[in-house]
DNA sequence: CTGAAAGCGCTTACAG
DNA sequence: CTGAAAGCGCTTACAG
């Protein structure tokens, strides 16, 4: 039933090997040969199998993971906890497959560090540019963006619904009778940033209730956006941040503000990182699979490189809400 | 380096055999060695490699594909050119791995027909229910939806992106001055077909343009909505329909009533399937991968299967804008 | 340029 | 209940 090198070796008249290396590309074969096994590949409508062809190989894939400075650095240090996640991910499903693996910041792109040699990259970070995305587009090679997607890219992606995940925190608090939500937004050009804002603005659409969204941007201070929300609005009831990173800053702001959290103001993130569950109070967020965004992109950049599929797919992983105590459910 | 069924077999003192026969829950060791393996695979952090075991490993899968009725019969009288793609794609995926599969309409569910023996389920069509999805995570084993997406469930699905298809596709005529842009909408609870008008709404605001769309139910003579199309609005450039089944419909009524496609009136599909490239005019369509979809459906359920992931997924595949003679781009 | 043969890391009849 | 051994379908040094 299943045609195997074998199979289009007899038809061929060679011999398997020759026939792995028409398939493989191998410089070794003449024209004439090549040319015979090729229309028995055709004839028979042969597939290699790729299980056997993975576990004969011994030629390792060498993947470039590529990001810019700034989760680069983050990674180093192991302060960025979020990619350190995504990264144990990519980490963990090359390590069990023959793949090579090396990181790169966006900023060492020019100097042609090698991009020739390599089989496929990854690149991964909300900071991923539409110049990024051309730039490895006019390389060639198959390519994965982690943690970002733009629209108009067609372009193969691994990213968490933010959109879904922000919808559904806001929406249980708003059950139970919240209703002075203030949303803190990130203005960065990250395609999981605005998803979470759009999230966070439907569930209050639903309830006619009016979105109060107050714009951060890198470099500014984080505090003095508190105080105004603090001004601007009469006893806010909890307050939605884009991020768990800065969700823990804010409750020690708030602290400082002379502010009770829970108490007097909740306080929402979104990521899920280690140091959300042992900050005080333990950050009430929303939890995004990062281990497996990083598998996930690492798998679909494996298959890619297998030929395994052609049109290029949005990966989409579903978020969870996680109920701790910087926001009392009544 | 890598761990090995052997460096496993030699901590635990047992042959290769066994530590097969454990990691596979076969019933055939005593409990004694089994809690030895197992301890063994544990301290060494050992993972099968999967490469090899599906290319030793003699069993097939039972994979049941289960659908609506309506696809059903559309299946097997070849009628349905979407699905009977989707299918192709999903049988020559199966048909390359140790795998067995079998189709059953949804009425049969009932019938225990061996629900029991199956290891896991494709589930395909725009007509999957909650009902059906709450079914099959009571039954407990792996499933993935095809062309099917429901909001509230965290479930592994695979479908087309409408939004962005349908909304690359009004922007282009958009952008060459068309104004009178109608669309014809289905009201099935189908994910692709909310999100294709909302991908046509969200072009023609963009454009401060009001949409105006025609509400189209199963079973509802497509030519009386089409008449009154006609008698609402005077001169409609452009008439969008959800799906070419029934946009190659309306190139028929609209002849009829006596409008030449597509000098007075131009038409707009989606999905791009085999008749609408030879209808008349050719319908200018959006292109669904839909081989693919049904591929990587079947793939997404192999890797569940040999439980390389844990986190459910939603992948999108990326459309196209297909321009054809159905409508004249100024 | 080509083929015979070993080997990749598992599973599973087979024999005991 | 357990192990020795064959075999899954490829690739790739090795020898010619």
């Amino acid at each position: 039933m299943k045609i195997r090198t074998k199979d289009v070796a007899r038809i061929a008249n060679v011999s398997t090997a020759t026939v792995s290396r028409v398939i493989n590309g191998s410089p070794n074969v003449s024209e004439k040969t090549r040319q015979r096994v090729l229309m028995a590949i055709e004839s028979l409508n042969y597939k290699p199998d790729i299980f056997a062809k993975n576990l004969a190989k011994k030629r390792f894939y060498e993947i470039g993971i590529g990001c810019p400075d700034e989760v680069f650095r983050g990674i180093e240090s192991s302060e960025y906890q979020f990619y350190v996640k995504v990264f144990e991910g990519i980490q963990d499903y090359f390590s069990r497959k023959k793949c090579n693996y090396s990181i790169f910041p966006f900023s060492m792109l020019n100097e042609r560090d090698g991009v020739e040699e390599k089989d496929g990259f990854l690149l991964v970070g909300g900071g991923i540019s539409e110049g990024i995305i051309k730039k490895f587009q006019d390389i060639g090679k198959p390519f994965v963006l982690v943690d970002q997607f733009i629209s108009g890219y067609d372009v193969d992606c691994v990213i968490s619904n933010g959109f879904d995940g922000e919808y559904k925190l806001i929406k249980r608090f708003l059950k139970t009778g919240y209703r002075k939500i203030i949303y803190i937004h990130n203005v960065a050009k990250h395609f999981s940033y605005e998803q979470r804002m759009i999230g966070y603005r439907r569930a209050m659409r639903e309830k006619s209730l009016e979105p109060v969204i107050y714009d951060f941007a890198e470099g500014q201070d984080l505090k003095l956006i508190l105080k105004r929300i603090l001004d601007d609005n009469k006893e806010p009831e909890l307050i939605a941040v884009f991020e768990d990173r800065y969700a823990i800053d804010v409750i020690e702001y708030l602290k400082e503000l002379g502010k009770k959290v829970p108490e007097e103001i909740g306080v929402l993130g979104f990521d899920n990182i280690i140091s959300s569950a042992s900050c005080q109070p333990p950050l009430t967020t929303v939890h995004v699979p990062k281990e497996e965004m990083g598998s996930l992109a690492a798998k679909r950049l494996f298959d890619l490189l297998n030929k395994e599929d052609i049109s290029p797919v949005q990966i989409s992983l579903f978020t969870k809400v996680l109920m701790r105590k910087s926001a009392k459910l009544r």
